[in-house]
DNA sequence: AGCACGCCGACT
DNA sequence: GTCGGCGTGCTC
């Protein structure tokens, strides 16, 4: 007797037998059909084996063998048991998070092709059409090769302009067949000379035949990209393939194209939320058949099944997009880091901000620092204005020397970027008369004013209500906005600077598909102008005429309960001031705050991130919190309150263990969310081992527990977002 | 998670 | 009388 030991997608930390019939031929990492609990069910085999310790009786047979070969290698499947285990996730679940959809759901793997546009001899020849975007697309192509429709979406073409131009057979449709791109000696666009750092960079990397991390740490300007590039292509030209991981609002045109451009020729597929089921599948069989040679995407991209994988790169290795909030809670360089080290070759991080657990590694020499100090373009550092609000009479956020050094660069033909991190018109409405606020009746927070859609949005749960005429508690009309967002800085600097052009760039403002394109071409026709936006402009794009940056609301970041908030809040200080100066000369960048004298804020303006982030890590050190110490959160939610509280205090034990300290229940940051209250019970561990022994007795526990199917409940190993 | 089973309230 | 509410338990 045969039987299949097999993974489901069920949140239950165990596997389960089925029975083999003697012409079943499945393979460990390949599907299985199954019934499961009355229910039809895919199922991954994790094991093969002649006896099972169920009972005859309780077995039921596979219904049928959905693969012969695996859609998981064992070593695939190793990396994904690691990926359970480390993140106390139930293996089922981890399987079926890492497979595209189309295979979750039984489809068979070579199901789909996805042709590639490619142009025609008469579309080669086209230099002029009346048509631009259209001709931009054909540029797109001669310029950076054939790709799939998908891939010029992401890079701002429509369906519309596509279909167009194979109407007018300029382009056509065809099915890559070409696999052996790695016989083929690498064509490479023209590559820029490196600098002392950056050949040092390279050369460390290249020399390195198996695992290890590098920690490139290149101030904003200082070309790392070229340094992944020329790592790059001493991988691509052995013919190993390659990933680059890079945050969720990274993969830019103008990223991929740099990418594209230096490795014409080579098949670069990308990977990111917005493909199809479909082309899921076939770039996730294109890694598995080693016919990508490179890959770049965001944090998912980490589950490709590369054939024959032999460097990662993870730009903005800071960054929070890599860290999955639901489900499973991976932190995508991290599992970089395993995968890296399971394939024995290089893992570059890049970023000009490293988070303070990656710096650690590095100043313990785990980590290779390779140190870029040197911007290619400018010779000065950036200036660091302290910009003391105190006692200051402001205008719509700004005060007088904020906005007078604003009038200076605008006069001398140069841009300004106004930084805040708040879109909307005002964060809240207050009634004058008795004091009632704009609160979310679902979470506990305030919906903020959005003046020009007249509606009071949340901006944690998305509902939506009408701006009231009337207090809804004592029927004044006296109702004013209170604090500043991103669109009340537009209309007061549209005002106040009225002779030059005002672009605000925000999740609303570039919420129309291809409108954010529309303005950045707008900025880069150069000239005196104002930019005003959120997070979206301290990341990835770049402006040339940049010189003064005025950020307004760095306080809230000084005085969070989030003991990582002080780092976030430098390196978004960072990554918005190193958009100042690119050209030539060295930019302004004023920082509103009330707390000038703040000796974090000091220390990073005078001497820069990296001294800071030192500075903060021995301060991270004497308070013994990560990466000092190592942390895993119980999180639970409910509409009943008393539950969560009931759930949660039950985890705690009335002995303590070893090693272990538990802190909680306590309310999460935003103790309500959407209509549920939210809590959590912290468990913090000086060594990790013992944090996950205690993390995998606790979640033993916790599948029996009576409570656990009326709350919603997680384990979150090394969270995000705590106090 | 999903689904069946079972035990109590208000309805054609 | 039964329809259906959700608390409980189980899934090879």
């Amino acid at each position: 007797m045969r039987f299949a030991e097999v993974a489901l997608k069920v949140p239950l930390h165990r596997t389960f037998d089925y029975r083999l019939e003697p012409q079943q031929q499945p393979c460990v990492g390949g599907r299985v059909r199954v019934k499961f609990a009355n229910r039809a069910c895919v199922a991954i085999v994790v094991a093969l084996k002649s006896h099972s310790d169920v009972p005859a009786e309780k077995i039921k047979a596979v219904e049928s063998v959905l693969d012969t070969t695996p859609v998981l290698s064992p070593e695939h499947l190793g990396f994904l048991r690691f990926g359970a285990q480390y993140y106390c996730h139930p293996l089922g679940e981890t399987l079926f998070t890492a497979l595209p959809g189309a295979l979750r759901e039984g489809e068979q793997v070579d199901k789909t092709q996805v042709p590639v546009l490619t142009l025609t001899p008469a579309g080669r020849e086209t230099t002029q059409l009346r048509a631009k975007k259209q001709l931009a697309l054909l540029e797109q192509l001669r310029s950076a090769g054939d790709a799939t429709a998908s891939e010029l979406k992401t890079l701002g073409f429509s369906q519309a302009q596509i279909k167009a131009l194979l109407e007018k057979a300029l382009i056509k449709e065809e099915l890559r067949t070409d696999t052996h791109w790695q016989s083929r000696p690498l064509q490479l666009g023209s590559k820029p000379r490196l600098n002392p750092e950056q050949a040092t960079a390279c050369s460390a990397i290249n020399s390195e035949t198996g695992f290890r991390t590098f920690l490139l740490e290149g101030v904003t300007g200082s070309g790392k990209t070229e340094v992944y590039l020329q790592s790059l292509e001493a991988i691509l030209a052995s013919g190993k393939q390659a990933l680059v991981l890079v945050p969720e609002i990274g993969l830019t045109p103008q990223t991929v194209n740099r990418f594209k451009r230096r490795f014409e020729g080579l098949p670069i597929d990308l990977w990111h939320s917005n493909l199809t089921d479909n082309e899921r599948l076939h770039t996730w069989r294109r890694a598995e058949l080693g016919e990508s040679a490179l890959v770049i995407g965001t944090r998912s991209a980490i589950f490709l099944p590369f054939q024959t994988l032999g460097m990662i790169v993870v730009d903005e290795e800071h960054d929070g997009s890599f860290k999955q909030q639901d489900g499973l809670r991976y932190h995508a360089r991290d599992l970089a880091a395993y995968r890296a080290a399971q394939g024995r070759f290089p893992l570059i991080l890049g970023t000009a901000t490293p988070a303070l657990e990656t710096l650690q590694k590095a100043l313990q020499n785990r980590y290779q620092l390779l140190p870029l100090t040197k911007r290619a373009q400018t010779q000065q550092d950036n200036r660091f204005m302290l910009v003391d609000m105190k006692g200051q009479a402001e205008q719509s956020g700004f005060a007088k020397t904020s906005l007078d050094t604003m009038a200076a660069t605008l006069a001398r033909g140069q841009q300004v970027m106004v930084f805040l991190n708040r879109r909307g018109f005002a964060p809240t409405l207050i009634c004058h008369e008795c004091g009632w606020l704009s609160n979310c009746t679902r979470c506990s927070t305030s919906a903020t004013y959005h003046k020009s859609l007249s509606r009071l949005i949340c901006h944690h749960c998305s509902e939506q209500a009408f701006v009231p005429v009337q207090c809804p508690d004592c029927g004044s009309t006296q109702i004013m906005p209170t604090g500043y967002g991103t669109e009340q800085l537009e209309e007061f600097l549209s005002q106040q600077f009225a002779d030059f052009p005002v672009h605000r760039i925000d999740r609303d403002s570039t919420r129309r598909k291809g409108s954010l394109e529309t303005v950045l071409d707008e900025i880069n026709q150069g000239g005196a102008r104002l930019l005003i936006g959120t997070q979206m402009l301290a990341k990835g794009h770049h402006f040339a005429d940049v010189n003064l940056v005025v950020i307004l609301d760095v306080d809230s970041g000084l005085y969070s309960c989030d003991f990582r908030a002080t780092e976030h809040m430098a390196q978004l200080i960072t990554q918005v001031a190193g958009r100042a100066g690119r050209s030539g000369e060295a930019g302004t960048v004023l920082l509103q705050t009330h707390f000038p004298e703040h000796p974090l804020l000091q220390d990073l303006v005078n001497n820069g991130y990296q001294d800071f982030a030192r500075y903060a890590l021995r301060e991270r050190e004497e308070t013994q919190m990560p990466p000092y110490s190592h942390l895993a959160l119980i999180r639970a939610e409910a509409t009943n309150a008393q539950l969560v509280m009931a759930f949660l205090s039950d985890l705690v034990p009335a002995t303590p263990y070893p090693g272990i300290q538990l802190l909680g229940p306590i309310p999460a940051p935003m103790e309500r969310l959407a209509g549920k209250y939210r809590y959590q019970l912290h468990i913090q561990a000086a060594q990790r081992k013992v944090l996950h022994q205690y993390l995998a007795q606790l979640a033993d526990y916790i599948g029996q527990h009576k409570l656990a199917n009326r709350v919603r409940w997680s384990i979150d190993v090394d969270p995000m977002d705590t106090y």
